[in-house]
DNA sequence: CGTTTAATTAAACACTGTTCAATATAAAAA
DNA sequence: TTTTTATATTGAACAGTGTTTAATTAAACG
């Protein structure tokens, strides 16, 4: 996936590179899907680790080093990342229990900082709004990644999107 | 496209229901790459032109009309809007210049809007701002589309959207 | 009319995901 | 140890896919 990323990604090649033949991923993985939701996952996973990595070793800013992590990590497996958005999981079943629970801890670190930047009386949603602020940050990072941006000549897209994240949480605090 | 989706869409069965063979498709588009580009095209301008028609028949809140049509149409079509992000064209060469050209006026019209909410002396990159502003509600819309939200139970995404954008605005506009 | 140009075809090639009976391997039981 | 059971693995078969290309058909022109 890293290598080809998702539109080339090819499960006989998986299988070929892994040395096992074809049906083998099936009986793992119960099918292409369920292949793709595992590695989707594990994406996740590593994608919560870095951020958790540059909170421990951020300075009183968090909130950028969230940002910033969140750019970084996409920018740098761009494939990987994009993966994650590129594939649906077919709409009769949902994904098993244990990947929802490793794709939510992204949300969960994002809540944590948030609520820490917030007044403490603060009447707000708290896990809506991080997940409005999250959405604001995804949609600048996967224009950049897609390479809108570039075609834009856009030069600080992680700024643009620090700035929006900013601004909200200003008026917010104020607001208490 | 509007009926299966860009992960099942076919070349082969396009050919199939226009009564063609499957080599003309290549003879009159170059490849499969520039038909998905030429019904992307397509897509942005009807996109477009259901803004225009949004703002045509809006009341003051011309910010709010904006909001609202680029969920709805995404929401409306969400096969065709979704296909725009999930076909990348090849990195070597661009999209032609026609196409670049009917994508963009989306941005002009956005642009435009912007203009008219910040006071006229400031010392803000509109079109930048702009950008970020687009990028700003459509992480939002992405996520309602491909079902992000929907799993976390989010009710008001259009709110939380035109709640970020309006929080911006409102600080550009104290500003000044 | 014939000739030239353009449009269209269908077969071929190398892929893809998916299924499934047959086979090999490992584990458990005798 | 040998036999039986359970688990893993295979590879061929099927129906698709995108793409190329020589052959064919239709249109335009003189």
């Amino acid at each position: 996936m890293a290598e080809v990323g998702y539109p080339q990604f090819s499960g006989r090649e998986v299988a070929r590179r892994a040395g096992y033949s074809v049906g083998t991923i099936y009986n793992v993985f119960g099918s292409l899907d369920g292949l793709l939701a595992a590695i989707n996952t594990r994406t996740f996973v590593l994608w919560a680790q870095e951020l958790r990595r540059r909170l421990n070793q951020s300075g009183e800013d968090r909130i950028a080093s969230l940002v910033e992590g969140y750019f970084a990590f996409a920018l740098e497996n761009p494939l990987t990342w994009s993966a994650i958005y590129e594939h649906r999981v077919p709409e009769g079943q949902g994904l098993p229990e244990a990947d929802l629970e490793g794709r939510a801890t992204l949300t969960l670190i994002v809540e944590e900082e948030v609520v820490k930047a917030l007044p403490k009386n603060t009447d707000l949603d708290v896990a809506r709004y991080a997940r409005s602020l999250i959405a604001t940050v995804h949609g600048h990072c996967s224009y950049v990644v897609s390479g809108s941006f570039a075609l834009l000549e856009e030069t600080d897209p992680v700024g643009s999107a620090l700035d929006r994240v900013r601004e909200s949480l200003r008026l917010h605090q104020l607001q208490a």
